[in-house]
Order: structure tokens, then C-alpha cells, then sequence
DNA sequence: GCCGTTTTCGGCCCGACTGTTTTCAGTCG
């Protein structure tokens, strides 16, 4: 490893190209370009982004079309940046609009036309200047802001100021992989391990913090070398003979923290914190005449080692159980683990089903027997299909007509699949007054119901904690889908009196979902523990859109824990015929 | 600009709301 390389990396092609891309693609979008247009430099974008292997690699070996997203003229645009370092189309788009008016974008009520407008009458691009015209009053000079828009545009700049910079769970989960991948290309090392928030399974992240094990200074330098060359890093952060923290593109951070490979089970303990359990710990140790940290738990006193290799033995001499990684946030395990009365939290073996799925009838990308199929090979007994209803046309929703349609499909695949079941279900809209967007004789024809409220987000508290109270009170409805309605990073949950709702849910037996969709993760542990503590029934499931998001399902597993549940808390943890008789009770009110 | 056991050309989520209009563009989900 040479500091050559070191160099390199801090530029390197996969992430510029990216970067390029996704500029092109924004750019293209204020200018008016079709949305196929601007959507194909984004699509490249994440594809370039998300490769494993550098682009340099990809060109010499004449596979840089294996990327899906690249195409002849995307690929040539690639080919022209690794040997000239510059892309004539962007330079081209650039002399039009500045690059920096993209960021106009991120605000909710300003899209590709207004930012167009505001730059071609007052020059503005960047988000300091429009707030500055926006209080001068220069705004309203621009047609189409009227004082309402201008009103609802400084909230909005005041709120995405305060929005947080923490990252998706999954993003680690990704970055971890292709850690995992370049590690074992390049060393011997067999253990690096995921800590902090993200094994503790936390909803948001700040980062990903990795610990590995070494035996020999080599070793380390070796891990560290691997980590700087990663293909889509942008920068390193800080470094030093046992630890490195990089940023990848897209912001995150991921730190690796390197310890002689007999330290491995208090380095775990002391990584994953969270801060306030392991001062817990600490003073459990203090009590004892004992100091706890990273390097061991040892005796004050005579400095003799008492444990160090085993996490679970870390434990142990301070007398507790192992503590799941997920219930270390000092919120009463500790207490729990003395008393012996630590929940058997929910596995992912436990889930028996996926309750939310949709396919190519409405927003998904792929088929029911594909979905099923795939939903099978997981491992599932059973899958409820719950494409969305009419009132959500963005997606095709589905009218009762197509719905009975998709019950033919469904009859067919069963057939194919069997043993393997697709229940027939829907995700069905909760319209602006509470009522459900299908009448009771269609629910009652169908094997599994659930509700979702898709659209006036906007409603007054009050307005909203009774559409869903209202909504969820009809006993044909076995579940409310993620009902904060918050997508992480882009949008805050609706204005809800939510403590209402899952008393509703809790006492009239309608179960929460904790939906696993990364950027949802709604509910979420701690709201899910509320509501368990009321007698709440949960489900969790991925709202798959093609065959790979059924892998989220892990993260809604997670959550779960967080929220202390077991596996009897989960319909979709039980077989199928148990599964039926719930569904069924349900309904029989 | 990409992509294909429904296509190598013609698709590519589309209807409702909002605030600003004086007949609708822009934005959202």
C-alpha cells in the first residue's frame, strides 16, 4: 500500500461518476427534461455508486455494461471520464443552471419548476440566498409565489435546517457487505464485526462502527489499507495504527476499530454501548473493586485480567445474563437481567410470513408468482399479497374489479406453490374521513385486511387521530400499516395523537404493524414497547415492492426487539393455521 | 437514456390538491 493509493482513493472514479450522474439527473430535472431522461442518470448514479468492483476494472474487462442503468451512451460517458477525467455533457448542462440550485430541491413545496423560476428571476441557488429573498420580500416578485407559498416555504426551510444527518440502517447493512467482501479479498482476517447503534438495531444511524480482531500490528495496517481502498469512498476521515474512519459516498461514516484478538468480548461489550448501558456495566464493575473497558474487566487492585475473550462471560461476572444487543439502551435491562426476567425476544427464525407484499398490479415491480416463490425460498410458510386500492392511483390501485382478478392469480399460485399459501389480502387506503376505501362486503371476501392512510397528511391533529381511530375500529380490519406515516429523511410523520390510536388498536384487538422498510421502521421500538405494554398484537413485514425488499424483513425484526417483543406478540410468528383463527376472530368482532 | 419470455420500438406510476390563477402550473403521494 502505497500513499499513492492513499491519494487516489480520496478521488476516486466510481464515486465522481456518481456524482456526475446524479447532478446530470438533477439539473436535467429543472430544466424541464422529461422525468425518463432525468431518471436514467439517476438510476446510473446509484448503480455506479453501489458497484463493488472500481470502474477502472469494469472498463478493461469490457463490463461496465453489466452495471444495470448503463447503457451505450452512459457507458461512453464513463469511458470518456477515465481517460480525460472530465464529461462533456456535464460541463454542458452546468453552462445552463448551477450546479448548487439542486439543493433547492430538498425543499418540500419547491420542485423543478419553482427552483427554475427563482434562479431565472433572481439568481438564486442555493438555499442561504432564497431564505434571504424569502425575508426581504424579493420572493413574491416571481410568479407563482403567492404570500401563501412564501409562508409555507420559510416553515419548511426552518424545519430541513434542523433535519438530522443521520443515516438509513440498511445503508450500514450495505456498507458492512462490501467491508465484509473486500476483507476477505485481501486479508486473512476472519472477524470484523458490526457494534454500536447499528447492532443495536437502532432505526436511525449515525454511522457504522466495525471492531476487528488481530493478532499482529501487520494485520491491522493490512484491514486498515483494505478499508481506504474502498471503491465508493470519498474521504478519510481519521487514522491511526488501530483505528480508521472513512466516509463512503452518500455520507456515511464507517469506523474500524482494530484490538488484539484476545480483548474481542470487551471490546464487543464496550463498542456496542449504548453509552449509558455500558456505564451501567462500569458501575456494576466499580461496585466489585473492578474497571471495566475495552482492552478487559480487570481488578483494580492487583490489575489481573478477569475476563476479556468472551462477551457473554463479561457478563456473567458481573452476574447478569447476556443482554441482547437490541435492549442496551439502559431503559430498564439491566434491572430486567438481574431480576431474571429478560424477555425471549422474537428471531428472525420465528417469522412463519410476510403480511405486506406488493407485485406488478400496482406499484411493484415484480410478479405474484415471483414474489411468492421468492417468499418461499426464505423460508416462509405463507405470504399476504396486499397490492393498494383504487384511491391511491399513483400505483394503479386496485378497484374491486381487479382485485377479484388477482383472487384467479392467487387461486393459480397456490396451486403451484402448495404447501406454500398466498393469502389474499390489501393494503387498503384510509379515506380523508376514516372510512375505508372498499365496503365491508368486499373485506369480508378477503383472507387478510389491512389499512394504511396514504394521503391527506396534512390534516389537523384532531382530524387525523379520528380518521384512524375510525378506520381501525371496523373489526374486518386485522392491521394498521406504519401508522406514523414518516418516511426517514424525507418527510415527518403525520400529525397524529398517537397514543389514542394504538389504545384503539390495543383494546379492539386491531394488530400495529411494525413495518421493516428501512427509510419507514414505523412503528418503531420504542413506540412498539409502548403499545406492548397496553396489549398491543404486532405484525412485522418487509412492504417488499419486488423479491429482494423481503430481505428488509431483518429490520423490522430488529425493531421488534428493540420494542422487547417476543415472538407470541407477532400474528405473522405463528403458522398459518393459527394465523387463520386470529384473522378470523378479528373479524367475528 | 434504458430496456425487453407481453416489446429491438415504444414504453417509462397518474390523479388530486393547492394556491395561484382567471383557466392552470406545480407539487405531491
Amino acid at each position: 500500500m502505497s500513499e499513492d493509493d492513499d491519494a487516489r482513493a480520496g478521488s476516486n472514479a466510481n464515486v465522481e461518476v456518481a456524482r456526475l450522474f446524479a447532478e446530470i439527473g438533477d439539473i436535467l430535472e429543472i430544466k424541464g427534461e422529461p422525468p425518463y431522461r432525468y431518471n436514467a442518470y439517476r438510476t446510473a448514479a446509484r448503480s455506479v455508486a453501489g458497484a463493488t468492483e472500481r470502474l477502472e476494472t469494469l472498463f478493461e474487462q469490457g463490463r461496465l455494461r453489466q452495471l444495470s442503468g448503463i447503457g451505450s451512451a452512459l457507458e461512453a460517458k464513463i469511458v470518456e471520464y477515465l481517460s480525460t477525467g472530465r464529461m462533456e455533457s456535464y460541463d454542458s448542462v452546468r453552462r445552463d443552471f448551477p450546479v448548487a440550485l439542486a439543493s433547492l430541491l430538498q425543499v418540500p413545496g419547491l420542485g423543478p419548476g419553482r427552483a427554475r423560476a427563482v434562479y431565472q428571476e433572481l439568481g438564486i441557488a442555493t438555499l442561504d440566498e432564497l431564505e434571504q429573498a424569502a425575508r426581504e420580500g424579493r420572493l413574491r416578485e416571481v410568479p407563482g409565489f403567492g404570500p401563501k407559498a412564501v409562508d409555507t416555504l420559510m416553515a419548511n426551510l426552518g424545519r430541513l435546517k434542523q433535519r438530522s444527518s443521520r443515516q438509513l440502517i440498511s445503508d450500514a447493512f450495505v456498507a458492512f457487505a462490501q467491508v465484509q467482501e473486500a476483507v476477505g479479498a485481501t486479508t486473512e482476517a476472519d472477524r470484523v464485526a458490526i457494534v454500536g447503534s447499528v447492532r443495536r438495531m437502532q432505526d436511525t444511524v449515525g454511522g457504522l462502527d466495525l471492531l476487528a480482531g488481530r493478532d499482529t500490528a501487520e494485520e491491522a495496517e493490512q484491514l486498515i489499507a483494505t478499508l481506504v481502498r474502498l471503491p465508493n469512498l470519498v474521504q478519510v476521515l481519521d487514522r491511526s495504527a488501530d483505528e480508521v474512519t472513512v466516509q463512503l459516498y452518500g455520507g456515511l461514516e464507517v469506523r474500524l476499530t482494530i484490538v488484539p484478538r484476545e480483548a474481542w468480548g470487551s471490546a464487543l461489550v464496550w463498542y456496542t454501548g449504548s453509552r449509558k448501558h455500558v456505564e451501567r456495566l462500569e458501575a456494576l464493575a466499580r461496585a466489585r473493586g473492578w474497571r471495566l473497558g475495552p482492552l478487559g474487566l480487570e481488578d483494580d487492585a492487583s490489575g489481573k485480567l478477569l475476563e476479556r475473550e468472551r462477551e457473554v462471560g463479561v457478563y456473567e461476572r458481573l452476574e447478569l445474563p447476556w443482554i441482547p444487543p437490541e435492549l442496551r439502551e439502559d431503559e430498564g435491562e439491566i434491572e430486567a437481567a438481574q431480576a431474571g426476567t429478560l424477555p425471549k425476544l422474537v428471531e428472525f427464525g420465528d417469522i412463519k410470513g410476510d403480511l405486506h407484499t406488493h407485485t406488478n398490479w400496482t406499484d411493484g415491480t415484480d410478479t405474484l408468482e415471483d414474489m411468492a416463490k421468492a417468499a418461499k425460498a426464505r423460508g416462509y410458510q405463507y405470504m399476504a399479497l396486499t397490492d393498494h386500492t383504487r384511491n391511491l392511483a399513483m400505483t394503479r390501485g386496485l378497484t374491486p374489479e381487479r382485485l377479484e382478478e388477482e383472487r384467479a392469480l392467487v387461486t393459480r399460485v397456490n396451486h403451484k406453490l402448495a404447501p406454500f399459501v398466498v393469502l389474499l389480502g390489501t393494503e387498503m387506503d384510509i379515506l380523508s374521513d376514516g372510512q375505508l376505501d372498499f365496503p365491508d362486503s368486499v373485506l369480508e371476501s378477503l383472507d387478510y385486511v389491512s389499512a394504511s392512510v396514504h394521503t391527506g397528511f396534512r390534516q389537523p391533529r384532531d382530524v387525523m387521530t379520528a380518521r384512524m381511530t375510525r378506520a381501525i375500529s371496523n373489526p374486518l380490519v386485522n392491521t394498521l400499516n406504519h401508522p406514523h406515516g414518516r418516511i426517514i429523511r424525507r418527510r415527518e410523520g403525520y400529525e397524529v395523537d398517537m397514543q389514542a390510536v394504538i389504545e384503539q388498536a390495543a383494546s379492539g384487538g386491531c394488530a400495529l404493524e411494525l413495518n421493516a422498510t428501512p427509510d419507514r421502521l414505523d412503528l418503531n421500538g420504542t413506540w412498539a414497547r409502548r403499545a406492548l405494554g397496553l396489549g398491543a398484537r404486532f405484525t412485522v413485514s418487509s412492504d417488499a415492492h419486488s423479491t429482494s425488499e423481503l430481505d428488509f424483513m431483518q429490520f423490522g425484526v430488529g425493531s421488534a426487539r428493540r420494542g422487547w417483543l417476543t415472538a407470541a406478540d407477532i400474528l405473522n410468528a405463528r403458522p398459518l393455521e393459527e394465523l387463520r383463527v386470529v384473522l378470523r376472530a378479528r373479524s367475528q368482532g
